[in-house]
RNA sequence: GGGCGGUUCGUAUAGCGGCAAUUACUCCAGACUGUAAAUCUGGCGGCCAUCGGCCUUCGGGGGUUCGAGUCCCUCACCGCCCA
């Protein structure tokens, strides 16, 4: 039995991904699937770097702008909203390129993830996050001991979603399963010498300056307010933080293009582990696909 | 020429006789299954390593001391002040 084939691209922030899969996608019949956390939402085009309104209508883009900024969406969502939209574009007999940087979204198509089914509860989220990080601990060692030996005993986000599990009546030991392979996969790294991705993120940040990002970012608080999830983003975070006069203007830039920066090394531990090609240049990228196309 | 202050890990800083030596930033590495651009962790003289151990370090040289980054002498460089 063959799989479908699916073309993955990926690798660190402002490495060029958006320029690269939508020559891609236009050499190849292609439509993109985004996979990245904050492109999902309406209204942030300049912070997320988001493609051109001309380049999204120029090759058919999926999952960007599908959700309003105020409601939340999660890794569960997204794999089940990706596997949809590559069945739907390969039944059109054209390629899908799955294309982003949110390496957990790309990892749970290429491992396969089984989430397990169970439902952010916000109450109860509410309700743990007011104990201190050694009472939950405990908790999750009485309820799930197998758990809390796999469990960063110091990340109380992680802490509190073991025990959402626990209280569904279920163990999270017992969740962290992966399926069969879903797709006949070739996936593209954008490789990035950490010089160039430096200057590339600070010619981008000045860049969204430039564009408005500030202004960007008063529009979605006047219409949001400042408590959204979407919101936890860098570009977003710091300019609120200026905005509230904490920092000023010249340290709100600073900060984004650091934390960009963090950010994409943070992106490198993923990828680590990812089965990438890392490839230099289009041309490489093109020799690759047209090969696997073919197979 | 004289007086004072300084020279410690990439940078900045602590240390005023028991120290492989503080803190901050940078830097490096890692975890990650319904918040992931989120959340969290570790390392930062070298070598081995389980607690731990061994070696080489605080501008250069010399000295005092059981023991010196810390005290003394001297040289070099930098800074400020008086000539």
């Amino acid at each position: 039995m063959t799989l479908p084939k699916l073309v993955i691209i990926t690798g660190p922030t402002a490495a060029g991904k958006t320029a690269l899969s939508l020559k891609l996608a236009k050499k190849f019949t292609g439509e993109i699937i985004s996979a990245d956390s904050r492109q999902i939402y309406t209204q942030m085009d300049i912070g997320t770097a988001k493609a051109t309104k001309k380049e999204l209508k120029n090759v058919p883009h999926h999952l960007i702008d599908v959700r309003t900024p105020d409601k939340d969406y999660t890794l569960a969502q997204f794999k089940r909203d990706a596997i949809k939209t590559i069945k739907q574009i390969q039944k059109r007999g054209r390629v899908p390129f799955l294309v982003g940087g949110t390496a957990l979204y790309i990892n749970a198509l290429v491992s396969n993830l089984e989430i397990p089914e169970v439902k952010p509860n916000k109450k109860l989220r509410k309700k743990l996050e007011k104990l201190s990080l050694n009472e939950l601990y405990k908790k999750l060692v009485s309820l799930d001991p197998e758990a809390a030996y796999i469990i960063d005993p110091k990340n109380p986000r992680r802490i509190i979603r073991a025990l959402e599990i626990t209280a569904s009546g279920k163990l999270y030991s017992q969740t962290r399963k992966k399926g069969p392979q879903l797709f006949d996969m070739l996936v593209l790294g954008i490789n990035a010498p950490g010089a160039k991705l430096k200057r590339n993120i600070e010619r981008r940040v000045d860049i969204q300056i430039k564009n408005g990002l500030v202004k960007e970012v008063k529009n979605l608080i006047k219409r949001y307010g400042k408590k959204p999830q979407a919101f936890d983003a860098i570009g977003y975070r710091e300019v609120i933080a200026y905005l509230e006069k904490k920092i000023t203007f010249k340290e709100a830039i600073a900060q984004i293009k650091k934390n960009t920066w963090y950010f994409a090394k943070r992106q490198n531990t993923w990828f680590r582990k990812l089965p990438i090609n890392w490839i230099n240049n289009q041309g490489q990228a093109e020799k690759m696909l047209a090969k696997f196309i073919r197979q």
